[in-house]
DNA sequence: GTCTATACGAAGATAGAC
DNA sequence: GTCTATCTTCGTATAGAC
């Protein structure tokens, strides 16, 4: 097979990719190297530049789609003929189910690599934005089909994505679901609210 | 002057730990070094490790014990006799004031050190734990003195937390304060029906 | 596409003089 | 408390053979 699709690489360099996206939600991007990401993904050393010129900067910006083009989708998904609850469960339980498979050590590595971003590499924050703005348009377009103002249903969805990621890390912290809990307790009433 | 309390350091010791707090906050845990932290601080190299026998873990735990005191002062001062709306302008307003005056590129230092924890240095986790621990408790009591119950008050000092500095991380992304904006707009609405 | 070898700087950390 | 010197490991990145 190893069928090559324009814009899609092949099957290591994708490994690669991956791997440090699950490397990211763990370790941050600084605190990931290349070592991780070939001892993790199983991929040839030798080729790490051959697959992504731009180095570590190119395989982080691929990470962060890579991981914004997935959860779109799970969110997508979730939301299409929902209710407005949707919104909310299709996110956050996505998180939930990261924070319990890991111990509580992962979290979202778009959120990662936009703490650590800075002016060198403008790139990772256009991408970081990309991810955050598909989330929250996407939950917004759930919301306004399950009967929000397409006002409300943006600032909804910006408040989902914000407090879901924000628990998120609470909970890695606070080592429990208490925070994502709570946090998605009032985001329920909220939205339901919001519908009526 | 130069007193030297029990537990409080030196100066050059003081130094570095608010030069940790404030280079974590744009570059992260593992993207500042021991080199970033000097130059910021001005402090002797030779003396890191008399300050910080446990090394960079000790600094950093330092750094977001510092910064979780600050910022619980800070919270603490604005809610005390304010109304509900003061809970949430009390902790918004100082992630503003960092993300304008930093052109968007300082976030939250606990948040830094947080994502980037690993089971090495469970200590960090535990800091963090802390501060996130006290800055809710201090917006809930705030919460239950405008009226909302202690139940309540505990889920929304958690909602407000989370959602707030997860908007510092999407406003760093967007480059922008829509994310905060909204995210204050909504809990200023849901805090206000809780305290009826 | 993958290999080896290597460059070069920076990382955290330690030892011992002052 | 601060210095200099040094150690070891690791970081990203490159060159050139296969």
């Amino acid at each position: 097979m190893n069928v090559i699709i324009a814009g899609m690489g092949t099957d290591s360099r994708e490994r690669m990719v991956r791997s440090a996206a699950y490397l990211f939600r763990e370790r941050g991007y600084s605190g990931t190297g290349f070592r991780d990401v070939i001892a993790h993904s199983g991929a040839p050393r030798g080729s790490i530049y051959h697959h992504f010129p731009g180095g570590k900067v190119q395989l982080a910006e691929d990470a962060v789609r890579y991981a914004g083009d997935f959860l779109d989708a799970g969110i997508r998904a979730a939301v299409e003929g929902g209710d407005a609850a949707s919104a909310v469960d299709a996110f956050a339980g996505w998180w939930r189910g990261v924070l319990v498979k890991s111990g509580f050590r992962a979290g979202c590595p778009v959120v990662a690599v936009t703490v650590e971003s800075h002016d060198d590499a403008p790139q990772l924050v256009k991408a970081s934005a990309d991810a955050f703005g598909r989330w929250q348009d996407t939950l917004a377009t759930g919301l306004e089909n399950a009967g929000a103002s397409p006002e409300r249903a943006a600032r909804l969805a910006t408040l989902i994505v914000s407090s879901v990621e924000g628990a998120t890390i609470l909970c890695r912290a606070e080592r429990c679901l208490r925070p994502l809990d709570a946090v998605v307790a009032e985001l329920k009433e909220i939205t339901r609210t919001a519908v009526d």
